[in-house]
Parts: structure tokens; sequence; C-alpha cells
DNA sequence: TCGACTTATCTGACATCTCAGTTACTGTTT
DNA sequence: AAACAGTAACTGAGATGTCAGATAAGTCGA
């Protein structure tokens, strides 16, 4: 099929490895995401989405961002994003406010309990982070491992479609 | 507050770039299985998880491996293995057989058709992930990004704990 | 051999997502 | 301005996972 013995076989060694390290990629993000969110759970009472919903929500700041934006920067549908902020809010971690400027949408922003929650699930997520993932590469390869995920970043986003 | 403007806002970004890093590893790790899950569903009629399962029986061989084996690989509860092999079982991917060694065992194997499987999605799925990770990076970026990668699989491997 | 742990799998109850369909509003075109 | 397609958020139904408890079977020391 290939034609070329050698060639080939190192070809197809090569592409396993593609999908091998892929495996690994989704193993480690699983993994960390798990044992992170265990920590979050537990000092915060907080999942890591919703963390991760409360930092952007941080770094918007000012009238706040609509449901649908943040579908778009985490991976949700919009009902998805609508029950998740649900449960936020329940919680009083954030508010939903009209849009002066939009009557279908709705802008969601911190509230002072949000806000102290963002602080305080920071500090312990960066020293988790630190030890389970940054002190595990040799310090040389970080920055430039950081660098690709960056460059990976954005490349991926824009190809995945906006979820309805 | 943190009482040395310069220093403190220096060691804040580059602690900030430590949490956004890692929200960027989980983003790229969602788009990636999304397009990579879809595209699997599609023509292949599974999903990515199923597709790794197939892949390490695939890999196994021999008698199969265990529900807990698979739950260890992947990251799964039992109860979940137990709803995930129901359904591929039903699909016609696996079969379960008793375990001769200990009779609370099953051994899941490939049926014909999961090799069948198995053998198709990895060519579609070699094809997206050239296309969606390996391109993205500068070629002599990809064989550093994919050995840190591989170290921190095995790191992170060893600190989650069984799931029940 | 007995009893106390431990382990492997399964199950019911629940959590949280997606999908598809609804409602309400916006912007555009005629 | 009336019709129309497009967009924002919400909702019921279904998919798929976790958690905790049940059951059966293996292991090991007294």
């Amino acid at each position: 099929m290939d034609g070329d013995g050698e060639v080939g076989s190192a070809r197809q060694a090569a592409e396993d490895g593609l999908v091998v390290t892929f495996g690994r990629l989704l193993g480690v993000a699983n993994r960390l995401e798990y044992l992170v969110g265990r920590a979050l759970e537990q000092e915060c009472g907080i999942s890591h989405l919703m963390y991760e919903v409360l930092l952007i929500l941080g770094r918007a700041g000012g009238p706040g961002l609509s449901m649908s934006a943040i579908g778009r920067a985490q991976v949700l549908t919009t009902g998805g994003v609508t029950r998740l902020i649900d449960r936020m809010e329940a919680a009083g971690l954030v508010e939903r406010a009209e849009d002066p400027g939009d009557r279908r949408g709705r802008l969601v922003r911190l509230t002072p309990l949000g806000e102290q929650t963002a602080v305080r699930a920071t500090r312990l997520h960066r020293d988790n982070l630190r030890r389970l993932l940054a002190d595990r590469l040799p310090a040389e390869h970080w920055d430039r491992f950081a660098e690709d995920v960056r460059v990976l970043s954005r490349a991926v986003e824009k190809e995945v479609p906006r979820l309805r």
C-alpha cells in the first residue's frame, strides 16, 4: 500500500506518535482539571469551570459580559451557560443585569462575594498549578511550552464553530 | 497590598501567566477533543472516548483488559467504565468475557468490528491531528512539545488517586 | 477454617452537559 | 412599516458522567 518499507514504517511510527501524544495531552488536561478542581471545590466551594468564569469576568470588569461571550470563552453551548450562571447566581457569585443596548441580552458581572472568591481561589490555584504543572518541566522548557500552548490556543479557537 | 510595587507586579504577572497558560491548555484540549470527536462521531459513529478505548484494547491484545484497567487508563470511575463498555458492547465493538483468574473481573476485548473500526478511525484521526495540532507548531518545536507532554503525563498520572 | 479487609463490578440517584425547539428582540430589505 | 432572516437567552428531553452503596469474590492473619 505505502510502497516503501522502512520509510513507511518510520512515518507510521511518527504518526502513531501523534495519536499517542494527543491522548496524553487530553489525559494531562483531564487529570490536572480533576486535581485542581477538587481542591477548588473543597477550599472555595466552586468548580473549576466556575473559577474560569470568575476569572474572565474579573478581567472584563465594567458592565460585565454577555452569556454568549462566556460561552465562546469556555467551550459551552448557550444552554450550558444559562445553567452554569443559574448556579453561580444562586451561590451569590455573579449577578445578571439588563443590557441597556440590547434587550435580548443579559450582562453578567461579579458580586463582591464573587470577587473575594476569585482572589482567594487564585492563590490556591496558583500554588497547585506550580506544584503540579510548572515544577514538573525543566525550567528552560517551561517558557517555550507556555508559548506553544498560546500558539495552539489561538489557532484552535479559530477552528471551533460557535456552539448554539 | 503586596508591599513592593514593581517586583510584586512582575511576580504577579508571571504567576497569572501560569493560571492563564493552564486555562489555555484546557481550552486547547477541550476544543481539539470537540473537533476530532465530532469527526469520529460522523465518520465512524464513535465518541473520542470510545476511540481511545479501542486503541488501548488493540495495543493490549491477547485476552483483553479488565474494567478497572480501562478506568485507570482513561480518567473514569468504575461506574463510568461499566456504562461506557455497555454502550460499546451494544454497538458490537467490544465483548466482555469471564476472567479465568478472577471470577469478580471481566476481560474486555475487541470484536472484529471493533478492530476494523479502530483501523478506520485511526486514519481519519491522524489526518485531523496533523492538521489541527502538529501543523500549528513550528516543526522544530513539535518534538520538544511532545516530549514535555510525555513528561507531564507521567508525573501527573502518579498524583491522581484511583477513582472508585 | 473463620472473620475482617480489600477489590471488581454493577446499580440507583443525581449532576451537568448537549441538542433541538421556543420566545423575544434586532437589523435589513423592500 | 411589514416581512424576514439572524441573534440572545431559556427550556424539556436525552446523553453521559460522578457518587455512594450493594454484591460477589479474593486475600490474609489468627
